[in-house]
DNA sequence: AGAAATTTGTCCGTATGTATC
DNA sequence: AGATACATACGGACAAATTTC
């Protein structure tokens, strides 16, 4: 088979695939994706370009996988009814001030989205970024 | 010839060399990295382990790649612990205790992940989970 | 406790497409 | 148009972490 990547290459077809159905529920929050071998059968691609895929997803916040287990897929707060989400700010801590390169102390946002399953709570995702300074 | 990754992974390994001579200026800011091609004669690498490194460094917001120009070196790394993914477990605090109705002190998996433009840190996403234990 | 199966991680080699010089 | 450089894709092999039996 050549390489015919005319339009979008086919790891961001696969990616787009898997991000329909975690968005749409068909993967729950917290579930695992089927196994990289399962999708190379699935979507007739080499094992490289299924996980250029899940690479893709794991950017974009969508999964997170751990070796030798599997990929978990994420909540995506902005789509999901049954999602909670809350603002706050709070102060940096050692390590965040550390990576954000500001003082302990500074004033960082806080989003924090609980995504839930039948009234328990699958994962709690906390995204930080650096208060915005005025226009 | 077989593939013994004692210890780093040959990516890591020239990640970090790469990333000595960002940081010493042996490539300064601005500058243009070797070419993939030149990388692999150097590192005696195949060119998918030269491009996993130059992924690491892109992550790390040492670098930054164009198409058909090359990678430049980024300004402004050094005393970044370069912890771009982690997974670590940790205790639950009475918060997060609340959430997951679990005592607190029982353990949790956190995976964090770092992104950045230009080095910068944009944001810092948590994602808290309970660990897995039965089927 | 230990072996086997499963699943992701790393690495190689090759070929072709696409953007830039 | 040609040369150079990065991007995508395939297939195979072995390593390492986890789960299952």
């Amino acid at each position: 088979m050549p390489t015919p990547h005319y339009g979008l290459p086919r790891y961001r077809v696969i990616a787009d695939q898997l991000r329909e159905r975690i968005e749409n529920g068909a993967i729950p929050p917290g579930a695992l994706l089927p196994a990289e071998t399962a999708l190379t059968a699935e979507f007739r691609a080499s094992r490289g370009t299924i996980r250029q895929a899940i690479a893709a997803l794991r950017e974009a916040g969508l999964a997170t996988t751990e070796h030798g287990r599997g990929t978990y897929a994420n909540a995506y707060p902005d789509r999901f009814s049954d999602a909670q989400t809350r603002r706050r700010e709070i102060a940096a801590d050692a390590e965040l001030a550390a990576l954000f390169d500001v003082e302990v102390g500074a004033t960082l946002v806080e989003h924090q989205s609980v995504t839930r399953t039948e009234s328990k709570v699958e994962t709690v995702m906390r995204v930080y970024r650096l208060r915005q300074t005025g226009p």
